[in-house]
DNA sequence: CTCAAATCCAACCTGTTTACTTGGTTTTCA
DNA sequence: TGAAAACCAAGTAAACAGGTTGGATTTGAG
């Protein structure tokens, strides 16, 4: 079980899904416009997720991404081991033959770390995310800017954003 | 806390060490051997190892490396964040400001995660190490070779390792 | 006293991964 | 039929891993 901002970028993609689940669809610039991350970024991720069949893609417009599953029934090891295909960083994060076809000092150690943070991210679904506190109250200060979006009333502030950004580039 | 391979390096470095302890300081060169480990790779790792007060070196013949301090008195993750200074590698690693000066979504998770991983490095240390069986049985089988090259019985064995291993470059 | 063993130090290098960009093609709803 | 979306392939800058090269300095052992 690797852990890098990949895998947290996926899990925040994630619980994103989650918490719009049972609306429409949600596309991918919409993720990127409220976690800040590059859309370009987000379909790679998202290529590998489907893949590995936690979410479905609708194509065309009205489009977007659904959980393939419940979202109760999805945990957080799973989602962080789609996007992290173990590009063997290993000498002893797997199997026993570090040293010369022997384990090597500290081979048990690792390995019980490894099972910890496993049983810890594994125990751990979206479904149990969406009810904690602390991301209700991240989602809703989001769901507010969303609105705001779609209502226009912020809609000049960020293009006067926009256009502070272009002077700086 | 960041875990890398690196990080493991030092804590199987050090643990060499800590095994040692008592005998003559331990030199680099040794280590590399036991453990598989560039010697100039060592050499980096060791220079932050010293610089944070974890070993003191002996420089001449017969010099090498001590801890420089009770094996009980350091623990796996004083090691570890000794080599891997911290690259933020953060967007959530750290300290709350992650998506516009506010926490992200997953911001709770992940700080969460990594006091764990903390906690479960931090009680446990090199004194504590040494004893566990495990680590005697492969240090017990690393000692024997050691004792081996050093009154020639493998040395012939090694020339001609050596000998191939020219061969192939 | 000298030489070799050792630490110490700085620079460079190759390959891989991360996070991202560019520039498309395809599907499908409105 | 046009545009919104997923899909796809390639390239890229920066960072990091895990070294190598080539020394300099210190110091014990012969």
């Amino acid at each position: 079980m690797r852990l890098t901002t990949k895998g947290r970028y996926a899990v925040t993609a994630m619980l994103d899904l989650a918490l719009q689940e049972g609306k429409r669809p949600v596309t991918l610039q919409d993720i990127a416009v409220n976690q800040e991350i590059s859309l370009s970024y987000l379909e790679q991720l998202f290529a590998k997720l489907r893949k590995s069949g936690l979410v479905q893609g609708t194509r065309g417009p009205g489009g977007g991404y659904r959980l393939a599953r419940k979202m109760d029934a999805i945990s957080i090891a799973e989602v962080i081991s789609a996007v992290d295909e173990k590009a063997d960083m290993t000498r002893c994060g797997g199997n026993a033959d570090c040293l010369d076809g022997e384990k090597c000092l500290t081979h048990e150690l690792w390995s019980e770390l490894s099972n910890k943070i496993f049983e810890f991210l594994n125990g751990i679904t979206l479904g149990e995310l969406v009810h904690r506190p602390e991301v209700i109250a991240v989602a809703e200060r989001q769901e507010a800017v969303r609105e705001g979006l779609r209502t226009g009333r912020l809609k000049t502030v960020v293009v006067e954003a926009d256009a502070i950004i272009g002077n700086l580039k």
